[in-house]
DNA sequence: GGTAGGATGGGCT
DNA sequence: GCCCATCCTACCC
C-alpha cells in the first residue's frame, strides 16, 4: 500500500486513546497502523502488562531508572533491551503513575517492505518480517533511542483507519513469562499470518 | 512436523 | 550472580 493512501485514510491516535484501561487499549490496538519513519504495518498481536500486582510487568517493582517511563504519561513509547540482543516496543497506557503498558508483539507489513527485508534478511516471508517482538523492532528500526518518545506526534506513531476492516480477536496467556503465566492478556487477530508462533501458540478461542 | 540449546548484556538483589 | 516480555540454528522425527 502506498503512503498517500495510508495517510489519507487514517489518523494518528490521540493521547486519550492510551489513557484508558490497559486491557481495553491492548484489544483496541489490534488493527491499528504502527508507523516508524518509512515503515508501516498493521498491529496483529499485543500483550497487556498491568500496573499494580501484575508480577510479570516491569512496573511491578516500582519506579527505577528503567521503569520511570512506564510511570509517566500515556501515549509514550517504552523500549527495553532483553536477552543481550533484542529490544521490545511498548506503549504506556492508563493514567500517569499507574504503570500500565502494552507490548507490541507483531505487525503485518503495509509499507517499507524493502527496508524491512534489508533489516531482516533471514525472514522466511514478508508476513513474518515483523512477527515476534524482537523481529518487529528490528524490522521497524526501533531501538532504545525511541525509549520515552511521544507516540502521538513525530516519527513513531500509531494511526487508526477512518473505516477499520472487521476482524476476530483471540485471547491467550502471554508468551515467555514465568510470573502470572496463566492470565489471558495476549490478544491476536485470528488467523493472521503475521502473528508469532505456530497454530498452537496462537491459541484457541 | 517438532524441540533443545546457545548467544549475549543490562537490571536489580 | 541470577534473571530475563527472544531468536536462530541444528538436529530429530
Amino acid at each position: 500500500m502506498d503512503w498517500r493512501e495510508i495517510t489519507a485514510r487514517s489518523r494518528i491516535l490521540p493521547r486519550a486513546f492510551y489513557d484508558r484501561d490497559t486491557v481495553t487499549v491492548a484489544r483496541e490496538l489490534l488493527g491499528k497502523i504502527l508507523v516508524h519513519e518509512r515503515v508501516a504495518g498493521t498491529i496483529v498481536e499485543t500483550e497487556a502488562y498491568l500496573g499494580g500486582d501484575d508480577l510479570a510487568s516491569h512496573s511491578a517493582r516500582g519506579i527505577t531508572k528503567r521503569t520511570r517511563i512506564i510511570f509517566g504519561p500515556p501515549g509514550h513509547a517504552y523500549v527495553y533491551f532483553i536477552y543481550g540482543m533484542h529490544e521490545c516496543l511498548n506503549f504506556v497506557v492508563g493514567p500517569e503513575g499507574t504503570g500500565g503498558a502494552i507490548l507490541i508483539r507483531a505487525a503485518e507489513p503495509l509499507a517499507g517492505v524493502r527496508l524491512m527485508q534489508q533489516r531482516r534478511p533471514s525472514a522466511h516471508s514478508v508476513a513474518k518480517l515483523a512477527s515476534g517482538p524482537g523481529n518487529l523492532t528490528l524490522a521497524f528500526g526501533v531501538t532504545r533511542a525511541q525509549n520515552g518518545v511521544d507516540a502521538t506526534r513525530g516519527a513513531l506513531v500509531v494511526r487508526k483507519w477512518l473505516k477499520e476492516p472487521p476482524f476476530e480477536i483471540r485471547v491467550t496467556p502471554r508468551i515467555g513469562i514465568r510470573q502470572c503465566a496463566d492470565l489471558p492478556l495476549r490478544f491476536v487477530i485470528a488467523g493472521n499470518p503475521s502473528v508469532s508462533g505456530g497454530v498452537v501458540a496462537q491459541g484457541a478461542k
